[in-house]
RNA sequence: GGGCGGUUAGCUCAGAUGGUUAGAGCGCUGCGUUGACAUCGCAGAGGUCACUGGUUCGAAUCCAGUAUCGCCCA
């Protein structure tokens, strides 16, 4: 075993640069981080979505691993097998667009390299970036088993990239066609509708009209007006379309026209696609250059035309206009268009144009070559991709959370198409294809020495594919399929998985289609790739604006934590927001959890001081009537925290389980238990040690996967002074779970009173503004709660500066100047060595006022028959217990307004 | 065009299945270094829960509509 972390004094604040990396380090050398496999026991697995290895990680990232990590921790510690598997992503078109930033600055193209030279390149940034990456994890505290660690590119994701891809070949669900693609002209690849985003942009909408001709060829005096707003692409124009039910050109449909500037004669036809009400209800259809043109196209056999080409110059086909770029051939056609006589008029329009979601460049639609995923069809009877992940969801086998993201899920794949998945890249997946001289494919898994159908030297498909293919198998490839391991016999289905909203379709869609097909086998239960999928908001600037590279408001996590700590960060995301939605960043937040931290470590200071060398025992549950009201009250509400936090756990409710344990640290076991307890321990009374040590302990616990550093660090400290069955680390301690055997409602019930009333004695202070030196007597007359009162006089005497004499309700307050105040039966008369007689009646008559309120409001409902006969017994019980509260607190101002 | 979400204190956000007088942090006001903590403590001010209507004994919470901001899909 590796050495405990040091344990001198602590310092008198927290500095988490001095504690995290040998705590993390203690973690992860001790092993803590791998699941022992345990065949009697389900395991909990969650695998981490795989950063791109282009770089930092930002605070996404940084809000995944605090999400995951106190999943992955709690479940840790609930003696479960937990595996949190990491991973990075070789990210295709974006890491290929740093390289080649890279190579600019020396003035080279990924062309003047090579291929080879280049891939080789890209390898020397990864094997460089994937370390970095890794430690950025680190930092934030992230518990990952980094010894199963995986990159997207691995030998064995390489294998099961091949394997997928040679069966859907196989099932038909992989096929090469020629379709209409988005191009983007920067990047030089195809892309998949996913990867294109759609801008509203202002254009103008040009009116041209085409002639119609006659039989012979010969020009009629009658014509069609088409509205639209490419007019370069008219010289690919090979048709016109108009809605069938179209009145104005009912008698217009199958004639032909002339194809203004290139003399072409083109049919009218007649399409459900086209809209009525746009521009004159009918288009001009260029199949080449739309993809609403191509279908059209397709339905109407319209020939292709293509004269615009991939870098977006003209071609050939455009006759007069070949070798003008398409913006001139615009300014060209229209200029021309007007001197025929064939322009109508142009107006402005704003229209929405497609742009690659990575480099912003308008993308171009074109017909082209590509492998396709066939997502729609049946490979087995009843059975295709997408309708097998959208019933997985349906019937529950997939369960979304937030589950408002389940409809938005469902309406994406039931309205899928399919998913262009080749891209024109060097970096990736090269398609497991191979071609001969002859043009036969050879499909295979292993690199073949020849073509499978004639035995002819192959070339491999230069292609890659789509990066969302390889990380769409993450779940079961990570794990070690198509090989039949330990691991994924063990770990599979992972149960949790956890992403930003943003790539739902991406990523979550694709895994769940990919699983269902490659597991099958296991059946419709043990397929799914997760049980239980989380979508995450997205973390904003303080604006609200998203944080980018180009708006330059990004914030580097591992900045962040340099300045508040991990656990400050992760708590200050956790609790930022409720999951599924966005939050703002801001460092005010971060600040507030930074102080939490630091809070705790100084109540963690107190405690270990108040122990001094002492090992104590817990607190026993049969031993119960012996403690202290106080001690009884805080044992009881931790009961009732390990409750709240259990099921607001299981409910994912990660944020809310944080602030409660930060509320009742803070707040209740800080500000009154300690502070009550000192009083104790002051008068050499040790029996509180066992309290203190045994909640402060059960608090770290609890608070443990949302603040992992500070906990294990102060943990480390507490476990030697606990006499009990300690393990050697928090991280492997159980998470605690109430048994129920401390829950005392009467302890909480005096306790919540004599909190009340020693906050009423200092407002009283406050308000007469009372010397901190004066410690004036206050006389206590209490009806039900006397006994805790009295049991808590010394500690109302210290915490709130007073000298308090409890007495019965009956009992008489001796003459004298007082404030009086009112806390349900007990009254509060604290002795002043004069009292403003105005300002006094002044402050019970407002009192008096609130309280009347109350009990009026009380009345109309008790008063209500209805109320009474339907709402719950406990309900009308509690009210009524309020009322008569209210009623004795009105009685008693009234009584010392009399006296006044 | 279809769908989803937000609108609660000056700011950032909590408020399961409707049920005490709606909470926290930050900020603000006043007081305060008593041996855990000034990265702190105590006290206080501050909200017609966007609006309108409905359901209900009872609505921040459920329903319908409106306004406004944002997102997704086409």
């Amino acid at each position: 075993m590796t050495s405990t972390p040091a344990r001198k004094q602590l310092p008198p604040a927290y500095e988490p640069a001095s504690v995290e990396s040998r705590i993390y380090e203690m973690w992860e050398s001790r092993g803590y981080f791998q699941p022992r496999i345990d065949p009697d026991q389900p395991p909990y697995t969650i695998i981490m979505p795989p950063p791109n290895v282009t770089g930092e990680l930002h605070l996404g990232h940084g809000l995944e691993d605090a999400i995951t990590d106190a999943l992955v921790r709690w479940h840790r510690m609930q003696g479960e097998p937990a595996l949190w598997l990491p991973g990075e992503d070789h990210a295709g078109i974006a890491t290929q667009n740093v390289i080649e930033r890279e190579l600019l600055k020396e003035g080279l193209s990924r062309q003047d390299l090579g291929r080879e030279a280049f891939v080789e390149r890209t390898w020397m940034w990864v094997r460089k970036y994937r370390h970095r990456i890794a430690d950025q994890h680190r930092k934030l505290g992230a518990s990952a088993d980094w010894t199963r660690d995986v990159f997207t590119l691995d030998p064995g994701i390489v294998k099961a990239v091949r394997t997928t891809f040679v069966n859907l070949y196989r099932d038909g669900l992989i096929y090469r066609g020629l379709r209409m693609i988005n191009w983007c002209p920067r990047c030089e690849t195809a892309l998949s509708d996913l990867e294109v985003d759609y801008v509203e942009q202002p254009s103008k909408l040009y009116f041209i009209r085409y002639p119609m001709v006659g039989e012979g060829g010969m020009p009629l005096p009658d014509s069609v007006m088409v509205a639209t707003t490419r007019p370069e692409t008219m010289v690919g124009d090979t048709g016109v379309a108009v809605n069938p039910g179209d009145e104005r050109y009912e008698e217009k449909i199958g004639r032909m026209l002339m194809l203004p500037l290139i003399g072409r004669d083109i049919p009218v036809v007649a399409d459900d696609a086209v809209k009525t009400e746009f521009g004159t209800g009918a288009v001009k259809v260029t199949p080449g250059h739309d993809p609403n043109d191509w279908e059209i196209g397709q339905r109407h056999d319209l020939p292709v035309i293509v004269a615009i080409d991939r870098q977006g110059m003209m071609n050939d086909e455009a006759g007069p206009y070949a070798g003008l770029s398409a913006d001139e051939a615009r300014s060209r056609i229209v200029h021309d268009l007007e001197d025929e006589g064939f322009l109508d008029r142009v107006e402005d329009y704003t229209h929405s144009v497609g742009v690659c979601s990575r480099c912003k460049t308008v993308v171009q639609p074109i017909p082209s070559e590509q492998w396709w995923v066939a997502v729609n069809k049946e490979y087995e009877p009843g059975h295709s991709l997408a309708g097998d992940a959208a019933a997985a969801v349906r019937e529950g086998r997939i369960n979304i959370v937030p589950q408002r993201f389940e409809k938005v899920y469902l309406n994406w794949m039931d309205n899928i198409r399919d998913w262009c998945i080749s891209r024109q890249l060097w970096w990736g997946h090269q398609i497991p294809v191979w071609y001969c001289g002859s043009n036969h494919m050879t499909v295979a898994v292993e690199d073949p020495a020849a073509c499978a159908t004639c035995g002819g030297a192959v070339r491999q498909d230069e292609d890659v594919l789509d990066t969302w293919f390889s990380s769409g198998l993450a779940p079961h490839a990570d794990l070690g399929w198509p090989d039949d391991n330990e691991d994924l016999r063990y770990f599979y289905p992972t149960s949790d998985m956890q992403m930003g909203y943003d790539i739902m379709f991406f990523w979550c869609a694709r895994m769940v289609m990919f699983a269902l097909y490659n597991m099958r086998g296991r059946g419709p239960e043990g397929a799914v790739p997760f049980r239980n999928v989380l979508f995450h908001g997205l973390i904003r600037d303080a604006n609200g604006e998203k944080m980018t590279k180009s708006r330059g408001n990004v914030v580097d996590p591992l900045v962040v934590v340099d300045q508040y700590g991990a656990d400050a960060f992760r708590f200050a995301v956790l609790t930022g927001a409720t999951l599924g939605a966005d939050q703002k960043y801001s460092d005010d937040r971060l600040a507030a959890s930074r102080n939490f931290a630091n809070k705790l470590w100084n109540s963690t200071r107190f405690v270990l001081m108040k122990l001094g060398d002492q090992r104590v025992k817990r607190p026993h549950p049969a031993d119960q009537a012996s403690f202290a009201v106080e001690d009884r009250w805080i044992l009881s509400r931790l009961e009732q925290l390990e409750t709240d936090v259990d099921s607001l756990l299981r409910a994912y409710q990660l944020g809310e389980a944080a602030r409660q344990v930060q509320d009742f640290l803070w707040n209740e076991f800080c500000d009154w238990y300690i502070e009550f307890a000192k009083v104790r321990l002051n008068a050499n009374d040790f029996r509180p040690q066992q309290v203190l040590a045994h909640v402060l302990d059960r608090g770290l616990r609890l608070l443990h996967p949302f603040m992992p550093f500070v906990t294990e660090e102060l943990w480390q400290s507490l476990r030697e002074h606990i006499d009990d069955d300690m393990p050697n680390a928090l991280i492997v301690a159980w998470f605690p779970k109430s048994g129920g055997n401390w829950k005392d409602e009467r302890a909480e019930a005096a306790m919540d009173h004599v909190v009340e009333v020693n906050r009423a004695i200092r407002n009283i202070r406050a308000e007469k503004k009372l010397e901190m030196a004066l410690r004036p007597r206050v006389f206590v007359r209490a009806g039900e709660f006397r006994a805790a009162l009295d049991e808590t006089a010394a500690a109302t005497a210290f915490t709130s500066r007073v000298e308090p004499v409890v007495v019965g309700a009956n009992d008489q307050v001796p003459g004298g100047e007082f404030a009086f105040a009112r806390i349900g039966d007990t009254e509060v008369a604290l002795e002043l060595p004069q009292v403003d007689t105005a300002a006094e009646r002044a402050r019970l008559e407002k009192e008096l006022a609130e309280a009347q309120a109350y009990i009026t409001r009380l009345e109309g409902q008790l008063g209500n028959a209805q109320f009474r006969s339907k709402a719950p017994a406990h309900v009308v019980a509690t009210m009524e217990g309020n009322l008569a509260e209210a009623r004795t607190r009105a009685a008693g101002l009234g009584e010392r307004l009399g006296s006044l």
